[in-house]
DNA sequence: CACCATATGTACGATGCCGTATAGATGGTG
DNA sequence: CACCATCTATACGGCATCGTACATATGGTG
């Protein structure tokens, strides 16, 4: 797409997360990245300290084409607070470019705490937008936080359940689910509710 | 804690699956797991034919384990609908051994199919219980499917997600979530709901 | 033109891994 | 004791990778 203009710097960020989101951290190996961008391991260590650095800084650009792009587009297009979460949710969740990556930091993250600490900050302030929606016509702080996690939890475990779902598509149960959370009004009496532990 | 009597090859699968869990397929490496081991890589290539055949047993020995064990624990002692998907859920996604294994395994169906196939294998009896679950309160097919994806993506997610909830545990979110989605009656109207694409 | 910075090419040593080959140890059985 | 199956140790060739050192192009600037 927009690949010719790139320094040379950027042109490895790129390649990097390409192999990120394919393969996993394991996967973003200088030589074989140089190989495919049709040149030698030469010039990365111009451009890069080490593998190390190329891994933070792909992170770096990861996290503003993940959270600020995002929300940016997002607040550009206004909308109805329930508009604006699912436009986020898709531009974020339905892109062939972030969606793998972001299940790969997210696997990342368990071993490696430069990326657990990104993806907290990215989550962050992905709840916050949930929150808000959730806040539009829910009052309960409790049930907030609980319908945020769920939008959360749904978007993200969509894409690694492997069962299917008896005739219906994913997309249809995700919308009855959608209505769940979005729709359906809380309960107004303070019931009693299941103990925490 | 039961490591002394097993079999050379049963050794060796253990040791896999720890490697797995940690740093995932990547990091199952034979000379490796030897050295953890305290052998060398000889006799490796006496149980298995090669690598793969490694990777294989220890997808047929989680399985066993992940499905198997756990559903026949959860038949045995019995309880209600609701109380048995708990515990499946408890015995699942609450242990040391079996949580980052199921992670581990569920990023690499993102990449290898056999590890796919079993996974799939996995979620689809997971799901089969969910189902039951619901269906024991809840009439609507749909509401079903959706309410079990709902359970069974926040049971992942819980796990993934790395944001907080300003001063509430996860623990107290996830159950006012559980609430939602075991305690809450769905609408008993044929409201109408939200398109799907 | 001469010079310099940037990006690249080539070559090297070191490491870690796979899978094979072969020899040695160990323990049970006739 | 002698024999055999099983498990293990050692050594090897091959491959991919990292990071370094040094040489080379390429394009802009005085």
């Amino acid at each position: 797409m927009a690949g010719r203009t790139l320094t040379p710097r950027d042109r490895w960020i790129e390649e990097g997360l390409a192999a990120l989101a394919a393969g996993g951290p394991d996967s973003v190996r200088i030589e074989a990245m140089a190989k495919r961008l049709g040149v030698t391991k030469g010039g990365f260590y111009g451009c890069f300290r080490d593998r190390n650095a190329l891994l933070e800084a792909m992170l770096d650009t990861w996290e503003r084409e993940a959270v600020d792009e995002v929300l940016a587009a997002v607040e550009r297009d206004g909308g109805d607070p329930r508009t604006r979460a699912q436009r986020a949710g898709m531009l974020t969740f339905s892109d062939e470019r972030l969606l793998p990556l972001d299940l790969a930091i997210r696997d990342w993250s368990r071993r490696d705490q430069r990326a657990a600490d990104r993806l907290r900050r990215v989550d962050d302030r992905r709840m916050d937008l949930l929150r808000e929606t959730m806040g539009s016509f829910c009052d309960d702080p409790d049930e907030i936080e609980a319908r945020s996690l769920l939008a959360f939890t749904a978007a993200i475990g969509s894409h690694l359940l492997a069962a299917d779902h008896g005739g219906r598509t994913r997309q249809q149960v995700l919308s009855r689910a959608a209505d769940i959370i979005l729709h359906r009004p809380p309960l107004t009496t303070d019931a009693p509710r299941a103990q925490d532990s």
